[in-house]
DNA sequence: AACTTATTGAAAATGAATTTCAATTTCCTT
DNA sequence: AAGGAAATTGAAATTCATTTTCAATAAGTT
C-alpha cells in the first residue's frame, strides 16, 4: 500500500508535466496527506490534517490541490445529503456505490453488476443512454439499528 | 387536476390549522402556482412565475412556502447535480426515481419495483436498513443522443 | 374591537467554494 | 548558474443559494 501511495503520486507527477502544472511542496504535502487518508473526505478535514504539521499550507490551495487530484483522475468528488464536497481515492477504475448511516454517519461501500445491468436496462428503456450515476442509500447500519 | 389541486390546497390549510399556522394571501398564491407547475423547479423559478402577477410577495416568502410545502407533505425536496434545491409536488405516496440529461436538461421519471427490491436486498446482506435513496441517472435522453 | 401570535419583506448573515492579486516559486532557456 | 516567462501560493474578497434577523403588518381568537 505504500507502494501503491508513491505509485500514485508517480502518476500524479506524470500528469501535471503532461498539462504544464508544477510540482510544489504543498501539492506533495497534500496529495500524500489524501492518498493515505480514509476515504470520503472534505477540504476542510483534509485541511486540518496537513495543517498539524505544516502550519503554513493554505486552505485554497487544500481546495485546488484536490481538485488538481480529481482532474487527474486520482481522486472522485462525492456529494451524499449534507451538501459537502467529499474526495476519496480512486483504486483503478471500479465503481462502487454507499450506503450512509444516519446516526453514526458511516459509508460503507458496495458494488453489485446485477444492479448496473438492471440500471442499464432500465434507461435503455427510454432511449436513454447513461452517462453517470448516483446511487446512494440512507439508513442505519447494523451497529445503529440495534 | 383542477380537482386535484383544490384537494391539495385543502390539506395544506388543514395541516396549517393544525400546526397553528395561518393561512395568508402570499402562501395561497404561492401554493397554487406551484401544484400546477412542472416538476423540479426551484425556488427562483417559481419566485419568477409568482412574481408576474404579484411584485409584492417576497424572495423570501417563496422559500418560507417551499419549505412549508415540504413539511406538509404536498411537496419534495430533491437536489441533483446542479446543486440547486428543487421542488416536485408529491402524488399520492409513489416514489420516483430520475433521469437527467446532460445535454437539454430534461427530467424523465422512473419506477421499478425490481430495481426496488434489489436495493433491498443488497442492503440487507450489509444489515444495512434503507430510510430513504437517491438514484439519479445522468446522461442522454432519446433526442439529445442523435 | 382588543390582543396574542404568526407572517412578511428587506436587508444582513451564513457557509462552502471560488476568484483575485501581489508576492513567491518553479522550471525552462541561455 | 543566472534570467525570465509562466504557474502557484495564501490572504482576503467575492460569489451564490439559502437562512436568519427584525420591525412592521396581518391573522385569527376572545
Ligand atoms: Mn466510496
Ligand atoms: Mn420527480
Ligand atoms: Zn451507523
Ligand atoms: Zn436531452
Amino acid at each position: 500500500m505504500i507502494k501503491e501511495i508513491s505509485e500514485k503520486k508517480a502518476r500524479l507527477k506524470t500528469f501535471m508535466k503532461q498539462k504544464g502544472f508544477k510540482s510544489t511542496r504543498q501539492r506533495d504535502i497534500i496529495a500524500s496527506e489524501f492518498l493515505k487518508c480514509e476515504e470520503h473526505i472534505t477540504a476542510e478535514e483534509l485541511y486540518k490534517k496537513v495543517s498539524r504539521r505544516n502550519k503554513d499550507i493554505g486552505y485554497t490551495t487544500v481546495y485546488r490541490t484536490l481538485k488538481l487530484l480529481s482532474e487527474s483522475g486520482l481522486a472522485t468528488e462525492r456529494i451524499f445529503a449534507d451538501q459537502l464536497t467529499r474526495y476519496e481515492p480512486v483504486s483503478d477504475d471500479e465503481h462502487h456505490d454507499h450506503l450512509i448511516c444516519l446516526k453514526c454517519g458511516s459509508i460503507t461501500e458496495f458494488e453489485d453488476p446485477k444492479l448496473e445491468r438492471l440500471q442499464e436496462k432500465i434507461a435503455s428503456e427510454f432511449g436513454f443512454s447513461i452517462v453517470d450515476h448516483k446511487m446512494d442509500f440512507y439508513g442505519y447500519c447494523r451497529d445503529c439499528k440495534k
